[in-house]
DNA sequence: GGCAGCCATGTTTACGTAAACATGGCGCTC
DNA sequence: GAGCGCCATGTTTACGTAAACATGGCTGCC
């Protein structure tokens, strides 16, 4: 049972220091300084029509008093919160942890804060459920980075008249969408292992629900049939480096393998092992290359040749879409891609004579 | 210059789906309904005193309208938010994102939504606007996830009044803290070791700046000191792989080394790769443990042995502890240990004969 | 049968803010 | 010098919710 807390009293007539601080309001502030809860008002939100003199009371009162706006009482007031809602599957992932860091970073330079619903079972309902928890807290805008694919199962979009943009996914006909650009990332990967000499190049994919996994096995495959160069089978791994290692040692089995293409950075060190494990050598005997430049790519055995992808730039522009929906016009669908960069490190090399 | 709104119209005698849909209240619901605003109120939060027919026709205008409450204005009536804030230094760090999202989680099972503030340098300032910032959002307590020591430098502590739990520090006199058993977790570690026959542990710490760093380097110093063996000199990183390379450099110079203790396993990843460069096998040469027990840390080269962290049980611990504070006596300072256990992998192996 | 009491429901009010409107005094203009 | 207008400031109101209080009809008891 929760225990109700007893009326309020007025005034700070309270012991204080004992019981909690009673919230200073406007009026509070105004009853000091002498002046209307108007005048204070003008005087916090920057307002002109004050004279110098009235200003510095009633900026003397609040510091006295500790007054600190109530954005309760301004929400309700304005109807907006200053606040941008982030769904998101899971923080686990570099990726995402990091695109929220950045997403979190620009909401707080452009006075947003940001509310966090975690997702944990990516259901259609689930999802709906966050979105209606974020009408509640009347957030102004809501990042969702999730695959939205997960959502087509039934006929139900997302809630109409809520500001959006959706990352990492392909639902760029019905939503602004900011994503990697995945495909470009992959075609500079592949492309690297082939013009190493490599006849064709193996991948190690992420699992199938996801977009980003999809859209780097498609560009995988166009590379390598654009090249008139056989298409190998497609391992499967689920983004972990353990998926990695099984998926490794599979294609440590096939002495054809010589370049390895994985889906993301921890399967790449999983297949790394692999191959280590095997006695093949990295990347004497195979080349491996990932994606994502995670931190700790440019320390494995041998360093990793990967795709850079700038998860920050990513943030940053979610936040500029979606404030500019919010400001302004209502954006229509469509993606904004952000480039990638491949990082050259000792994990490829020309295949062994 | 930002847009205003036209002044809004009363009912959706707007042009239906062309404009921003008129927020729902439970007006609207009442008047639909043919009932008193009070008694949707009533039927809102399962109070008795609504006869079952009644409740019916309100339950039924509120889905016809879509009506959701409006926590703006429920937090103005309540004076809270039920959400919780969370101020950090960073979501880099694989621990701080695992224990945001288990403590997003708890709180979202709870009810609770938590709002993001991230602290780019942790100057007492930028803590003490991002706790101005709480209080303006009117949040209900505050996790803190900063070296709470970066905060002595001044005078000034936390607002008082705030209901407020720190992780990962020392300040478990102020406030209620939890934390991962740094010391116990090192001296797992550290005695590991020492079991294995190695005359003693070179150790590979945090930053000075960092408690986690400080608390497991004065644990292994401790060890080591107790049982009677030598210190070696102190190598320092940063907590990142390149910084553990460089510092296992250094010491795979030094014939003696035979077992390092890494302070988290990224930095032990660089120690790997530093050894492995130098051409000292791991473990039949050099002994490898390192902290944390990251998901890659099963694939590295060879699988580490290192120290599992429960991100997730502090997280939800820090949910409960506040919601502890918040629904009932205030809680003293005082810190909450959570366990950690070491994983033996194959990086660590008795010493050379 | 009359009245007390209870139950379902309605009415009033307060929460803190800020827009819209009101007021009053002073200076400037003709 | 009288009136107009502007500027600083005050007053009213609305935002959506829910506690507190009010009402009115029905039941049950003596």
């Amino acid at each position: 049972m929760i225990k109700i807390e007893p009326p309020r009293l007025r005034a700070a007539s309270d012991v204080p220091g004992g019981r909690r601080k009673q919230r200073v309001s406007m009026a509070d502030v105004a009853r000091l300084a002498g002046v209307s809860s108007q005048t204070v008002s003008r005087v916090a939100n920057g307002l002109p029509g004050v004279v110098e003199t009235t200003r510095e009371q009633v900026l003397a009162a609040m510091s006295q008093l500790g007054y600190r706006p109530n954005s309760a009482a301004r929400s309700l007031r304005y109807g907006r919160f200053n606040t941008i809602g982030v769904i998101l599957f899971g923080l686990s992932s570099t990726g995402n942890s990091r695109t929220v860091e950045a997403i979190a970073t620009h909401a707080a330079a452009e006075g947003y804060a940001i509310t966090l619903i975690p997702v944990g079972v990516p259901t259609q309902d689930n999802v709906m459920g966050a979105f209606t928890r974020m009408g509640e807290l009347a957030v102004d805008g809501v990042i969702l980075i999730i695959e939205v694919h997960l959502l087509d199962a039934t006929a139900v979009a997302l809630p109409p008249g809520v500001h959006v943009v959706v990352v990492d996914s392909d639902a760029g006909d019905r939503y602004p969408v900011v994503d990697t650009d995945q495909a470009d990332g992959t075609r500079q990967a592949v492309r690297h292992l082939l013009d190493l000499g490599h006849r064709t190049v193996w991948h190690v994919a992420g699992p199938a629900e996801s977009f980003a996994a999809e859209r780097r096995a498609g560009a995988w495959r166009q590379v390598l049939e654009q090249a008139g160069r056989p298409v190998p089978p497609l391992e499967r791994g689920d983004w972990s480096a353990d998926s990695g290692y099984h998926a490794g040692l599979r294609l440590a089995a096939d002495p054809a393998c010589t370049a390895i293409f994985a889906a993301n950075d921890q399967m790449a060190l999983g297949v790394l092992r692999a191959l280590h494990e095997s006695g093949r050598r990295v990347p004497a005997d195979v080349s491996v290359a990932g994606f994502d430049d995670i931190a700790d790519a440019a320390s494995y055995l041998p360093p990793l040749t990967t795709v850079h992808q700038d998860f920050a730039e990513v943030g940053r522009r979610c936040v500029e879409a979606l404030l500019r929906q919010i400001h302004a016009e209502p954006a229509g669908p469509g993606t904004d891609l952000v480039p990638t960069r491949l990082v050259t490190r000792a994990s490829t090399a020309p295949p062994p004579a």
